[in-house]
DNA sequence: TCAACAGTGACGATGCGTCAAAGTCG
DNA sequence: GCGACTTTGACGCATCGTCACTGTTG
């Protein structure tokens, strides 16, 4: 008796669906079992169980209910055309994901492996970042991406120093400018020379992005100087004194 | 005027979000305008909107609309470890969605890339990389993944090769079997070394590879038969032969 | 008063989970 | 008639898109 046709208990059962599952399944018209008692409870028989498999083995490749019945109530859809579609969806999210993944790891980058961080840094780390993603151009991006690859664990370690050598030095504007030294005066220019190096340091002495880092710091500066720490005063004090260094150029 | 709030068509338009998207925001209370007027139109102040600012950074990295309300309402929360929990649900999928890849090109790979091919040869195929999957253990399967990786196109030029000479060697049986030859006879049985040979070549004479794929065709041959189109009686006669070269060693 | 906006309300899609009330099987 | 099973029906989930109809703004 029992070989003849199963009830959706059974049916689940044995392929590990849920009856639910099932009657979802006839609900939408993609698998209706043959059979009813006249009870109208289903019966399905070895072809319904057949199609069922084929529809397993579609989910399984990813393809949603709709595409699965697409393919098996369409004869004659073309395999290979499909799974090549299938296939180019999937490296595109793949794709997305791993881009995303990157960036979350960047992000994660930026603190202390162990340190607490408030809510406030967290969040003006990503609008840093988004304003980074602003002012450079795609290339420059890719070009500090593969930068930080192949630099590895000692770049990481300098990058770190020269945070906190930009934090030194923007604590030395603020000194001075309480002194009130004037942003001519040759203990002033030093700085502007310190400040030189670093950038340049950064910038690996290309001007594209130099330009780039320049108008970020521009428009954004108070940004920065709020996600560092550093004085607002301080800040503008440093501008003052890289234009009485052009001045003097 | 325009400077104090922003009614939704302004907010949107200068976010990229549609109007929808805000009033879904506005229902589920993840950003509820803090102002509306007389007519009950939404105003969104300078707040509402540095919080939606924060909304769209946590929905770029992925969260969900829960997600980023709990990040928001709760102070306090730990962002390094959202972000560490984030990333390896991420890997996860994009682990997942890989493995998906490759067993769909596997899938295409078992076609000529411009055959036609049917239904029917398609669903054959996915049951058998089933069975495959089914009957091999996992090392072993990662053994076979390695090897076709490191083995390029000459290997996969060779595994068509070894697929012809299957078909080449099950016509034979076919033939001896028309004939009424005896398993034991030699012609039988040299039949049995190419097949041998075959078999070693593919098992690359691991012994464990060799008795799983053995159980397979044991168990699976006529579904391999159906699939690559022998004829089961010759099957039938292949084994008897195998048989006969069992019981004279 | 009129065009351009805004409001609310509802259904749709995806793939079932989950619960309820009532009917069937053996 | 009883317990195990089944039926249909419905809401819920996440994230809005897309009407439809009505009200507000300037």
């Amino acid at each position: 008796m029992h070989g003849e046709a199963l009830k959706v208990g059974e049916l689940a059962r044995r392929t590990g669906l849920t009856v639910r599952t099932l009657h979802h399944y006839d609900e939408i018209g993609l698998l209706k079992p043959s059979l009813h008692t006249e009870g109208a409870h289903r019966l399905y028989t070895a072809t319904d169980v057949a199609r069922l498999q084929l529809v397993l083995s579609l989910r399984q490749l990813g393809f949603s209910l709709e595409e699965v019945r697409a393919c098996l109530d369409r004869p004659g859809f073309s395999p290979l055309e499909v799974i090549r579609l299938h296939v180019a969806r999937l490296r595109e999210q793949i794709e997305l994901q791993r881009e995303l993944c990157e960036r979350l790891e960047a992000l994660a980058g930026c603190f202390h492996p162990a340190a607490e961080v408030s809510a406030e840094a967290f969040f003006q780390t990503i609008e840093v970042m988004h304003m980074i993603e602003n002012y450079y151009t795609p290339e420059q991006l890719e070009y500090f991406k593969k930068r930080r690859e192949e630099g590895g664990a000692a770049l990481e370690e300098r990058a770190r120093q020269v945070q906190a050598l930009w934090a030194e030095l923007m604590e030395a504007y603020r000194v001075e400018m309480e002194k009130g030294t004037d942003p001519a005066d040759p203990r002033a220019q030093e700085l502007e020379k310190r400040r030189q190096a670093l950038v340049n340091e950064f910038t690996g002495g290309n001007p594209e992005i130099e330009q780039s880092l320049k108008r970020m710091w521009e428009e954004q500066g108070e940004k920065f100087a709020a996600q560092f720490g550093y004085d607002p005063k301080a800040l503008e004090y440093m501008r003052k004194v890289n234009e009485a260094a052009k001045g003097s150029a």
